[in-house]
DNA sequence: AAGCTTCATAACATAGAGTTATCTTATTTT
DNA sequence: AAAATAAGATAACTCTATGTTATGAAGCTT
């Protein structure tokens, strides 16, 4: 015989608040409702759950019995409606993060940590791309936020972008670098030294391309393209190479001192980086949620990084 | 947010059956009917529970966890559908048994252990009183069974009476009684000893007031009353007391070789050991397994004793 | 015995679950 | 690539169960 669930749970409540009243109260109904569902489940089961004619009711021995099952399935209830309310307020759920190899692996990767120090129920799913790609995925709703650097001027229809740092690059070296022991930098200084080429799709090689030649350096030697930053950065800080990183990404590894940037002033291209969204309404709380850290931590990581810059002495 | 514990099923269902219409399946339900319900429930929650123009239906995490729940209220209702079961089997409940203290302690006893070897979950409450008491009990509906010797001629309106055994009574001494090496007795062996006499109200009070006036003795010395079996059974054993018993009590207590009846034939009282109930129809199938494992038991006890009473000399 | 509290019943409105039939769409097959 | 297949979504309708308020009946208390 298939019991109905809710019926459980209201005989759960009548046995553990002692009275058919009380118990209605308890789960939020009206005495009578329970009073005839009481009544049916008895029909149904072809036997008395209470002592009838007994004012404080007494429960039977079958009664207790399935009372105890009702209290299990309240409990899941309960938690259910907990995991609901998590997911609701953010607390829970999935983001799916993608952006560009260098930026994610340098900075995003850290905030990521620390949010999720907060969020520990919230599983973050990262990908990596350029940006015609992730807006195809975004479109194509298997994204959620994308984070890279964009051109607001020239946004396509149906996306959200919110800037939230300067795409700024600085040439980039190992903490070991000789250039950094030297004093004003010259063209014919930095001429002799190989260079660490990111990928060709990459927005960081267009960057690195009109860098150098806005610098002169023409006849550039490629010692090394095509790895994440995890090899950049080994490689960088075992050679005397260079390459053209986000300044976000060499501050960042501050901490570590394997990066240091050439105090050599380059140009900086048009583009922010940004969180770039397709339709912001319909994402969920916990995407919201995510979207709001990450912003208020670059509101912060960009202060810092300002500070940093007036203290510095950018030199031509 | 309260959920509805069937749809938290319905959710395991479909994540454990991998489908919608598996899952219906499973759960006993058509398609079309869960389908409503999981698009109801995701309009409640406000967030999708699978993923959409997935065929192989994709569950969310969310889903995911709130399934884990549902699995637990669907083992809780699985558990209570046993537990109804084994109840309408008669193999879970309460059995409210009363009878004469002697015969309880004597016979019913024993029989209980042995019912409770194949019904672990019923419990029995065991209460004593004499037949008019019990006949009160019944009909307040306080007792479920009374085991008691009954005239079956003069039975009120009301009641069921099964017999089940001849109210024969016998003198009951211990069993290193020294009449018990006697060879044929009369009256001048039994008068020197004391007597134990049963309460005043138990049948067996006038039981023994008859049978002592059948052979004739008058000034009855009584050494002992007021006390249960236990105590008669020590004192007997101990003494060289006489007392009245039923013949199915000494019977029983012929495995510990502390009880032995006279061999001498008294009179036997208008009455049947039998089991009195009220309506016998309103009885719960516990109560209904309990009394016919009861007449069995004592029909099977019936034909030993008839046996064992074919191969015993009877003196005048 | 009167009063109070608590459960039972009645009558009616409504939401949700059940059904079958049919449409749409994702995936597989040829 | 088009057709076939399988599975989920919708529609339309019935019926059960729940919710409501008002009121009756029955224990328990004082």
């Amino acid at each position: 015989m298939k019991l109905d669930p809710r019926h459980l749970e209201i005989l759960a409540a009548i046995v553990d608040s002692g009275g058919l009243t009380e118990g209605a109260q308890a789960i939020g109904r009206a005495q009578p409702s329970v009073s005839r569902t009481v009544a049916m489940l008895e029909a149904r089961i072809g036997a008395p759950l209470f002592d009838k004619n007994k004012r404080p009711l007494v429960p039977t021995e079958l009664c207790l019995s399935l009372a105890g099952e009702g209290r299990r399935i309240l409990a899941a209830g309960n938690t259910a409606s907990a995991i609901v309310a998590t997911f609701r307020t953010g607390h829970r759920g999935m983001v799916r993060i993608g952006g560009t190899p260098v930026f994610m692996d340098g900075v995003i990767s850290t905030l990521i940590a620390e949010f999720q120090q907060n969020h520990p129920q919230v599983r973050i799913e990262q990908s990596y791309g350029y940006v015609p790609e992730l807006m195809h995925q975004l479109v194509a709703g298997r994204l959620d936020v994308a984070i890279c650097p964009t051109n607001p001027a020239a946004l396509p229809q149906g996306f959200q972008f919110v800037p939230v740092l300067p795409g700024r690059n600085v040439i980039a070296c190992g903490s070991h670098h000789p250039l950094l022991r030297k004093g004003p930098l010259r063209l014919a200084d930095i001429a002799p030294y190989p260079w660490i080429a990111p990928p060709a799709s990459s927005p960081l090689y267009e960057d690195m391309r009109h860098i150098l030649r806005d610098i002169g350096v023409n006849d550039t030697r490629i010692s090394f393209s095509g790895g994440t930053l995890a090899s950049m950065t080994a490689i960088l800080s075992n050679s005397d190479a260079l390459t053209v990183l986000p300044y976000s990404v060499v501050f960042m590894a501050r901490r570590q001192r394997v990066l240091a940037a050439l105090s050599i002033r380059i140009g900086h291209p048009e583009r922010m980086l940004g969180i770039l969204t397709g339709d912001a309404e319909a994402a969920n709380p916990t995407v919201r949620r995510f979207r709001r850290f990450i912003e208020t931590e670059f509101g912060n990581l960009s202060r810092v990084i300002q500070q940093h810059e007036q203290n510095t002495v950018w030199r031509d």
